[in-house]
DNA sequence: GTCCAGGTCGCGC
DNA sequence: GCGCGACATGGA
């Protein structure tokens, strides 16, 4: 059996100001398995599979957990790990933290506007995404129409049924590739992971990209505009207007609200006497922050 | 047992 | 476009 090798990557290319410890546990995403957020020892791991199968456990610190100026990544793995994963690494950490995020124009939007008080911390609104997009898409079909427990429980089982385990201690699983899934069908998916009906939305879009049907980079490209990739992803079954938004913002992509439940028990709360608004109303609450309008609500209720 | 959860689909209008 | 019932699952 071949030794697990461990590799240091420094990552010094950080924003600034930039708050470790408020990027990972922005939202609930970093209480999903295989992340595991140590509190005391401010620092997020998680068992990742890179692009050629090679799994690879990583641990994620900050030189200061607050005022962050520099990433310390752990990279623990079995064989050694080529310039080619250590890329794909700082890739993937970059993407995490959203490390090449300008939030420059959503910080002096704020200073613009009267009478808003966001619960912005300096260095803050940055939202965690997972390495991947297809991990964010299935993670945000799993908050639709469930509590967070149950959005808990799902994931748990997802990476516990399929996700691939570290050889050397296999309690140590991640998140499972699009193949993993397309595999077993939907059945399995059903009886196993408690997914319910999502059950057929999740076969479907992993089977999609594994047939080459779906290419969700493509779709999302740098370079379509924010309505293209809005209308393609209300296209996918499962996700509609408030995973569509959801998908967007883990996107970068501010402009459009996720209303759900949870918003509109907010937003009830704060604005109309706890009576329950329209979804336009909603919408017109937000309105003065433009494309910033899903951060705006987010840190207006941190 | 009933209701509902950080919704969405497919239908009929 | 809008309103409605159905949809798995588990906890309150």
């Amino acid at each position: 059996m071949t030794p697990t090798r461990q590799t240091t990557l420094l990552i010094e290319t950080i924003p600034s100001p930039f708050n470790f410890s408020a990027t990972v546990k922005s939202h609930g995403w970093y209480l999903l398995r295989p992340f595991v957020w140590d509190e005391t020892e401010s620092k997020l791991s998680r068992l990742q599979q890179l692009s050629t199968g090679t799994v690879v456990h990583l641990q994620i610190s900050a030189d200061d957990p607050e005022t962050t100026t520099k990433l310390e990544v752990i990279a623990e793995g079995e064989p050694a790990l080529t310039p080619e994963d250590q890329a794909e690494i700082r890739q993937i950490t970059r993407r995490m933290l959203r490390l090449d995020e300008d939030l420059t124009e959503f910080y002096h939007h704020q200073d613009q506007l009267e009478g808003w008080r966001l619960d912005l911390q300096p260095g803050g609104g940055r939202l965690l995404r997972c390495p991947t997009l297809f991990e964010d898409v299935i993670y945000t079909l799993c908050t639709t129409n469930i509590n967070w427990a149950g959005t808990v429980r799902m994931v748990d089982r997802i990476v516990g049924k399929l996700g691939t385990p570290f050889p050397r201690k296999p309690e140590l699983i991640a998140f499972p590739t699009p193949q993993a899934i397309a595999q077993v069908g939907p059945a399995f998916l059903k009886q196993e992971t408690g997914l319910g009906y999502r059950s057929d939305y999740v076969w479907e879009l992993a089977t999609a990209i594994v047939e080459g049907r779906l290419d969700l980079q493509a779709m999302t490209a740098q370079h379509r505009s924010t309505e293209e990739i809005r209308r393609d992803l209300l296209k996918l079954k499962g996700i509609g207007h408030y995973a569509t938004a959801t998908i967007l913002m883990l996107l970068g992509r501010y402009e459009y609200l996720a209303i759900d439940s949870e918003m509109r028990s907010l937003v009830s709360e704060k604005y109309f006497e706890g009576n329950r608004p329209t979804d336009a109303q909603i919408r017109a609450i937000y309105a003065p922050w433009e494309r910033w309008q899903y951060l705006a609500y987010w840190f207006d209720f941190r």
